[in-house]
DNA sequence: AGAAAATTAGGACAGTTGCCCTAATCGTAC
DNA sequence: GTACGATTAGGGCAACTGTCCTAATTTTCT
């Protein structure tokens, strides 16, 4: 691997692991086994660090979630795939939180430029669910569903790092389950009453 | 008002718009009007204004559930002014996120010592909310309840944060209420099977 | 082997950080 | 009015920040 996507990588576990304005040139250099001088020659501006980050996590989330559209028959299984990172990743998660979650809410809070890159990634992760409940006949609410399910998941990350309750996880991600069955097997509903009543 | 409570309230507002690590001692010795160098004869640390903001958010949220408690007449209304706060400050919402959610993450990123103390700001939600579910007939799963409320309200904050969409909040925060209707009207579960049916 | 290019280390830079000290000013009680 | 404690401003501290430069080293190509 090139120094430039060695950096990348460091910075991508440093930037989850304690926040991108904490983390420092020096911070990065150190953990990849470079001199601090040297950094610039790779890279210009912290800013440009930062996009080099969103683009590996783009890249990654891609890699995952392709690789969850190959291993999956059904698209309820995939799905399913997406519910249980919480699970997988329960131990980081419970630590420093959702990735992508914690990066969009820093960079918002930062009135960062690159705060709607970052939101990017929720967007990989929405319009790749939209398209598994398509798939399940449910066209007409397919978005409001996905964000249903995106939106249970970030709280899920938020309140797993507030408590370090790892029954809390399971629980919920059980109810996650649940409510995706319940989902599977009910005729799509008509347009405009998409909300309330499904959700 | 007191010098000391001026700092521990602009510190709490700075801390949420822009971060707690963000924030330094100029900035909210500015934000009050103070000179840099007097700032330590009433802080000595940054963790003790850390530790006052935290204990005025605590006081603040405190206040904030009394009043609900005193205003509503029903447990179930008195749930609705929680699930309503995502509507009251959307804009707050969508240009910060949850000031609870997001302390509690860059706290356990940071791993300071007072991130526990930024939890039990949780907590003080989820024990209220237990109790009016517990009100409500639902002893069995008042915990787990109130902690699915807490999870789907930050869920919906950090969402919105990152794509600024109200019609997203007010969508989910219908869901939230049919929800609670739903669980109001049914009969409390037996125990051991509390979590993915009632959720 | 030698020239050219890529990559490196080390340090300088102005600015900021949390923290701390001192000397001056303020309001109040006698 | 004067003494005294509370509060203030200003500045200094070493460490660190992102950024940038230069000179040395390494690698690559002919």
């Amino acid at each position: 691997m090139d120094t430039r996507n060695q950096i990348a990588s460091a910075a991508d576990r440093l930037f989850y692991e304690r926040g991108y304005d904490v983390t420092s040139f020096a911070d990065i250099a150190e953990c990849v086994g470079l001199s601090r001088g040297n950094f610039y020659y790779h890279f210009k501006t912290k800013d440009e660090i930062l996009s080099a980050v969103i683009a590996l996590r783009i890249a990654n989330t891609r890699r995952m979630l392709d690789a969850w559209e190959a291993e999956s028959e059904t698209p309820a299984e995939r799905i399913r795939s997406f519910i249980n990172i919480l699970i997988v990743n329960r131990t980081k998660i419970m630590a420093y939180g959702c990735p992508v979650g914690s990066l969009c809410n820093e960079l918002a809070k930062l009135d960062h430029v690159a705060k709607t890159d970052a939101a990017a990634l929720f967007t990989l992760f929405q319009e790749w669910l939209a398209r598994q409940f398509c798939a399940l006949g449910r066209e007409t609410d397919a978005d409001a569903l996905s964000l249903h399910l995106l939106m249970r998941s970030q709280g899920v990350s938020t309140l797993a790092t507030a408590f370090r309750d790892e029954t809390f996880i399971r629980r919920e991600v059980d109810a996650m389950h649940t409510w995706l069955e319940a989902h599977i097997s009910e005729r799509s509903p008509p347009a405009q009453s998409v909300s309330s009543q499904t959700v």
